[in-house]
RNA sequence: GGGCCUGUAGCUUAGUCAGGUAGAGCACCGGGCUUUUAACCCGGUGGCCGGGGGUUCGAAUCCCCCCGGGCCCGCCA
């Protein structure tokens, strides 16, 4: 059973209607590793639907979290914004200075990565936190808390480990300034807590209204209970022990609610990216990663590895292990004796690619629309414009009419990826200039022979596939050459590797002249 | 210092919760295919399951110790 699968089972006992969410606090760029935050959660959400569950899907956006530091893309103004939520401070210019008309913070990063997961299915209910302070939403759980502070201290103390000072208080009100920082509670009656910053100032906060905010740990459990959450995985960061998935599960039983059960996933690493590090600052975004990979291997990466297994998003060869795996999939069928095991296997292995479809539940085979990623991957290379794309795939039977979208779009992201930094380079093709003494190190005289006699040839046949096929064949056949020995001295003369895409094809794209005198060096 | 995840074939991994003779894909090797979608089909090589101890009739699986890799414990998502 796949992991999504056996969630749903283990939420049907709740008897509940389903709210599934994520949260991520939009403090900069989202980067691929937000996508396992998503994607986890969706794909619990999806199987729970499938399982004929009652279920929403919300994203809460952690737009009420105030800003840490001043990152290194932010100018130094932004100095006056720390602790301040993200949602009333103005988004960055793309020289790190604040701008005047670009709208909130949080919008600035939430906005293009929602647009991200439309291209993955992906379509949550969106709930900005700030929103739900604002709406006087969490006001109940605010009051509630701060009656109950010395319970949630001793939970907070005794499982994380921490000292919390005799006077903590579960809320952070906003000082003159708009920040949290620096603000000292001096007293509470309801509806207002009265505070002290640092510049002296003393004031009050109302907690119906965005004026301030409980501490992570706290609010987090008080959101479980107002939008009755019943599942939220959470990364590993949340999940270990003494973490504020351990504290909040007993603080938002305190507060009245029913927990949702702890999950915990394992982040995304980078990998394949040649040079790439932390340090020089080059990471992959959503984005990127959209641009050059199907949107359903990209679910499917995520789909296939369990929660608490790390992932190695490689952005090079190994692509074109998972498509394959992902189209072997697709084609598969067991025969002989299927052991319990292999059952197991098989049937996890299928709900990956069930909950890997852009669209619910859509047929997976149209996914790929008939075409296997590797051989798009060649056609892409050789064929300049995507309507000699289109020519070759009918001529070879992949394609009848006009291509889909997801085919059009498919092609259009392997372009990107190919003229880009992360394709592979073996698996790029490199038409030789000139005969290479790897060459002449593999291949006989008679192969030899074959490809001057075909040189020959070629200076008068029809620049097309078939003739170009034809003269091939021919030329082999004078020297009883068999095909796979034709071939590969063929492209050990062409491509410096003694295998490679259909040599007509490829042929078919050169230039006359340079093939010829290439041809002629043998 | 405390804790979480992880270590299975050259690579990626299933199996670990409920102990019962190690499964798979890629790569590699051999064979087939009147002859290339880097394809396809058939067969094969390759694992003392990180190391050591223990429990058991039986351990990749349970317990203890050690080693390697990743990460979290700073009002912080």
């Amino acid at each position: 059973m796949h992991w999504a699968d056996f969630r749903a089972q283990r939420l049907s006992e709740r008897k509940v209607p389903q709210v599934i969410v994520s949260g991520i606090t939009p403090s900069g760029e989202f980067h691929i590793g937000h996508l396992r935050e998503i994607l986890t959660a969706e794909m619990i959400h999806r199987a729970c639907l499938d399982s004929g569950l009652d279920s929403r899907y919300v994203f809460i956006v952690d737009s009420m979290d105030p800003l840490r530091r001043v990152y290194d893309f932010l100018s130094p103004e932004y100095e006056k914004y720390i602790g301040v939520p993200l949602a009333y401070i103005p988004a960055p210019n793309p020289d790190g200075t604040p701008s005047t008309d670009s709208g909130s913070y949080a919008d600035f990063f939430v906005n293009p990565f929602l647009e991200s997961l439309r291209e993955i299915g992906v379509f949550p209910e969106i709930v900005m936190n700030h929103e739900a302070y604002e709406d006087g939403r969490f006001s109940e759980k605010i009051d509630l808390a701060i009656s109950k502070k010395k319970e949630i201290r001793e939970i907070i103390m005794d499982i994380s480990g921490r000292d919390l000072p005799e006077d903590w208080f579960p809320y952070s009100p906003r000082g003159s300034n708009g920040s949290m920082d620096g603000v000292r509670v001096t007293g509470y009656e309801y509806p207002f807590v009265h505070w002290e910053d640092d510049h002296g100032i003393t004031g009050r906060a109302d907690i119906r209204k965005a004026e301030g905010k409980m501490p992570w740990r706290i609010d987090w459990a008080a959101r479980w209970i107002i939008h009755q959450v019943t599942c939220e995985p959470a990364g590993k960061d949340h999940g270990a022990a003494g973490g504020s998935f351990d504290t909040g599960i007993p603080i938002c039983k305190v507060l009245g609610g029913n927990p949702p059960e702890k999950i915990v996933y394992e982040w995304i690493q980078l990998k394949g990216m040649g040079p790439m590090s932390s340090s020089s600052g080059v990471t992959i975004g959503p984005m990127e990663a959209l641009s050059l990979v199907p949107p359903e291997i990209l679910r499917y990466v995520i789909a296939r590895s369990k929660i608490g297994r790390h992932i190695e998003f490689d952005t090079g060869s190994a692509l074109f292990e998972i498509a394959d795996e992902y189209e072997r999939l697709l084609s598969r069928i067991e025969t002989g004796e299927i052991t319990k095991r292999m059952q197991t296997r098989i049937d996890t292995r299928k709900g990956a690619l069930r909950l890997s479809q852009v669209v619910r539940n859509s047929d997976p085979s149209e996914s790929i629309g008939g075409v296997s990623f590797r051989h798009l991957s060649m056609l892409a290379q050789i064929k300049s414009s995507d309507d000699e794309v289109w020519e070759s795939l009918r001529n070879s039977g992949h394609l009848s009419g006009e291509p889909g979208d997801s085919l059009a779009i498919r092609l259009g992201k392997m372009r990107n990826w190919i003229d880009g930094k992360h394709f592979p380079e073996d698996a790029r093709i490199i038409i030789q200039t000139i005969i290479g003494e790897e060459f002449r190190e593999n291949t006989t005289e008679e192969q030899r022979l074959f490809l001057r006699e075909l040189s020959k040839s070629l200076e008068n046949c029809e620049w097309n596939q078939d003739s170009i096929k034809d003269a091939i064949r021919e030329c082999m056949g004078i020297y009883g050459l068999k095909g796979k020995d034709g071939f590969a001295a063929l492209y050990w003369a062409l491509l410096g590797r003694r295998y490679g895409p259909r040599a007509s094809a490829l042929i078919s794209e050169m230039d006359r002249h340079t093939l010829i005198e290439l041809l002629k060096g043998v």
